[in-house]
DNA sequence: AAGACAGTTCATTTTAAACTGAACTGTAAA
DNA sequence: TTTACAGTTCAGTTTAAAATGAACTGTCTT
């Protein structure tokens, strides 16, 4: 009978560990000292913290170098983190039809600044199936035919490589466990996607619904 | 971007806040002083700790006389209350397929000591269909034709009537919003159920699972 | 009307846990 | 090989929140 949920509740409750617990909520691994940053704190604070999530099996560490890369260990602990959000006080404006639904986040969010969730992996695949991308490694490459295929949409990739950050990463998505497109590539095809009124973002949440011109489009194009 | 989950964190993470959302988490309202003795603690701690869930909106209070009935304010503290469990280090001998399914608490369950969930709304519901009782107010009443129902299947409505406790209360289920067949008719009827090998309980939990006798001799009866 | 009971409120004490400072490992750059 | 950086560990301090004791409101019983 004894069941000792609360104290997963009371490791989530702490001020710093549930800032820390948000920033990770995006998907991404950061650094200790990148989260310090974020939850402004002291490192050796920030330290003791994610000791703690750790040793609860919360999040996981991947040692790189002399960096520690942070990020959830499991998908179990993105769903306590939305399940908890979703008892805060709604705000008046939000619309009642949706909330009754399964979150959306888990369906279709973006991540950081590329479309993550089912439908960000289900994108992502369908690339890989088409032959314009192919995973290597931690990063996709695009292939000749992808060129021209993102060239049709109107992103030039040619220009997106000569950025500076990552052109065309791969993120690994918490509820799927699969990679899916991310860096200036990814965001871009958000950008696309958002422009042609295929997704809508949601207000104040990572959410993002597939409008329904959006629907007939991606089945088009994916 | 800042988002206050984790206030909801730490108000659920207090030991004896658990420990009253555990009790309350078998969907029955319960009194201050109930809880207090459940939980094991004084009076005045204990009533400080339901002001804070009540101030969250997490818990609500209906008064009665000189009692107060405290129960989740809403089907999210629930959901919640679950993913947090799912959070903790799984026993060893735990089946695996079944966890990946919806926890089956949602779908049936006992609450307290009759059967609740989905499952018992719908029996509830079914037995209002047939004529057999009615709602009314706080409670059932058993019609003639419910008497002799009742009769058929071992229950002698008479004798329930005539014990201290409620005979046939109306329960209110948090997931499914609607009441369910609770007092001394509601166990009764789950004893019935059991003996006949129609459920059968999961161990450590208030899960109950439909037996394949029992899909069969409940399309039968309700 | 008097007493018992259910429950709350408020001021005070107690306690557990977060934070700080200093010292320490191991990695990477100069 | 020296210096800087990323991150941790440990002992001591601080602080916020839970628990306690005493007094209070309202309700039911006889």
């Amino acid at each position: 009978m004894e069941h000792d949920f609360g104290s997963m509740a009371a490791l989530i409750g702490d001020p710093v560990r549930a800032r820390i617990l948000w920033i990770l909520f995006g998907g991404r691994a950061y650094t200790a000292s990148e989260l310090a940053a974020c939850v402004d704190t002291s490192p050796q604070n920030l330290s003791m913290h994610l000791a703690k999530l750790i040793k609860a099996d919360l999040l996981s560490v991947e040692v790189q170098g002399r960096h520690r890369y942070y990020s959830f260990s499991r998908p179990e602990v993105a769903y306590a983190v939305e399940s908890l959000a979703g008892l805060l006080p709604r705000k008046p404006g939000a619309s009642q039809a949706a909330e009754k639904e399964d979150p959306p986040i888990r369906v279709c969010r973006t991540c950081y600044d590329h479309l993550a969730g089912s439908v960000g992996v289900a994108v992502t695949e369908s690339l890989v199936g088409m032959g314009t991308i192919r995973l290597s490694g931690r990063t996709f490459e695009v292939t000749e035919k992808g060129d021209r295929w993102f060239d049709a949409i109107g992103i030039d990739c040619a220009e997106l490589r000569a950025q500076r950050r990552g052109f065309a990463r791969a993120c690994l998505d918490w509820t799927e466990r699969r990679p899916h497109l991310a860096g200036s590539l990814g965001a871009a095809l958000l950008q696309v996607m958002m422009d042609r009124q295929w997704l809508r973002r949601m207000e104040g949440t990572r959410a993002v619904l597939v409008t329904g011109k959006g629907r007939k489009a991606m089945s088009e194009y994916f």
